[in-house]
DNA sequence: TGTCTTGAAAGTGGATCCATTTCTTACTAC
DNA sequence: GTAGTAAGAAATGGATCCACTTTCAAGACA
């Protein structure tokens, strides 16, 4: 008698639906169409109504009636204004976190950041990038917010990752310093610190991230193009 | 041959069951039974299903896997912060809406903040300050950042009922004199004022809100009840 | 008498089948 | 040759039936 919960069929292919665009194997534009992901898991259309209902809420895709669902994609001004939105957001929710959070986690966020300053693998500081900001929340008690944090990541994850593709290593490096910066404050219990790093991080990132409108147009080569079979035959949950 | 839109079902649904909560019909801790909806539309119980996930993705409901939907409850703590973060956000897409903002839609402000300052039911109040603020951010482009604040609106919109039938006609002064600050603002197309303004609003009813600390704690009086039949019995969308 | 167990009832989750809408393509008329 | 139209294909939306989980109450046993 393990203590394995039964996740609702609806909540993996929800599950690995959100890991396929996190990751960018679907890029904004594709369709989904819900007979191909009710093949893959070898389940009906229904889970897939509702777990594509599910990211809906999430930001991650956008549904139309009668027309189905796609990858939303986002012109210049809707990422710059989101970056802006995580800006007056992600330090409220650091300011809640800090007080609360554990010794422990503060350490791992140490080891993460070591982590990331040791590898450079494009794919493991996108993950690792998140995790590091998703823990310095984590003490942050509110559902609303954390939630709707997570959807702002959410949204905007493609335009990271392609503006992570072409900005060099110096951009790195810059992050890093950033981390470090807010990981001071935090291990200090400075909240006020904490914030300012936080919010001056953001922006930063988003006015750099303007200086490369190349990362902003139109990220997939043809419209309205269709996410037929995927790499992966079966669910690998990322997030 | 009409233009009408046939909106689906699952759309109606969501429409009925969110005019129902955001009225009071349904107040937090509610549960809300599928096939009593299905009913209650001569559905079957799949588009209910659909509408809650839409609701859930609004704020309205929180699902629970196998334990079905109930409006969620919020603690004081919750509602404070809610006001918080709508404090951070909402003068963004105040900025944002101004320069948009057309001379028509100033006047219509202008002529619901009269129906404000002439009316004295609550019900309307509530309708008409929302419409109010709605309507000074309907310039705003952003689905991201308008559905945002909505979902904020909707999470918080029992609290705000049960504050203003506590709080005397003195708080509703205070609004309207506020409304006309923000008001003058953007007639005179001043964003920073209007922004600061705005910001000012919001915290001070936060602070205000937290005086009545008996409209914060469980509003409803058995926990776990369940709605059974609602007053009307067909759809009479609100929002 | 209190607690644990068991079984029935209620309710949600999922599969299959059918209806309706939308998109595509081929054909016709100008 | 092009544009408009209609028919067929494809995909989504909804209804009904079945399976599984949760819950509650009644009864048995310590």
């Amino acid at each position: 008698m393990t203590s394995e919960v039964q996740l609702a069929m609806s909540t993996q292919v929800a599950a690995h639906l959100r890991a396929q665009i996190l990751s960018g194997t679907m890029p904004p534009g594709d369709r989904i169409r819900q007979e191909v992901v009710a093949e893959q898991f070898g389940t009906s259309r229904l889970p897939v109504r509702e777990a594509l209902r599910m990211l809906a809420a999430e930001g991650l895709v956008e549904l139309e009636p009668n027309k189905g669902a796609r990858i939303p994609r986002l012109d210049e001004h809707e990422v710059s204004l989101l970056y802006t939105m995580r800006e007056r957001l992600e330090p409220l929710a650091l300011i809640e976190s800090i007080p609360h959070l554990t010794d422990e986690q503060i350490d791992e966020l140490r080891l993460i950041q070591l982590r990331i300053e040791a590898d450079t693998e494009l794919r493991d500081f996108l993950v690792l990038d998140r995790e590091f900001h998703m823990l310095t929340y984590s003490g942050c008690d509110s559902e609303h917010l954390l939630g709707t944090v997570r959807r702002f990541w959410n949204t905007t994850q493609h335009y990271r990752r392609a503006f992570m593709e072409v900005s060099g290593p110096r951009r790195m490096w810059i992050v890093n310093a950033e981390h470090n910066l807010i990981l001071d404050a935090i291990e200090r219990r400075d909240a006020e610190d904490a914030e300012r790093y936080l919010a001056g991080h953001i922006r930063r990132t988003r006015i750099e991230l303007l200086r490369h409108p190349e990362v902003l147009v139109a990220p997939s080569t043809a419209p309205h193009r269709t996410a037929r079979s995927t790499a992966s035959g079966g669910p690998q949950p990322l997030d």
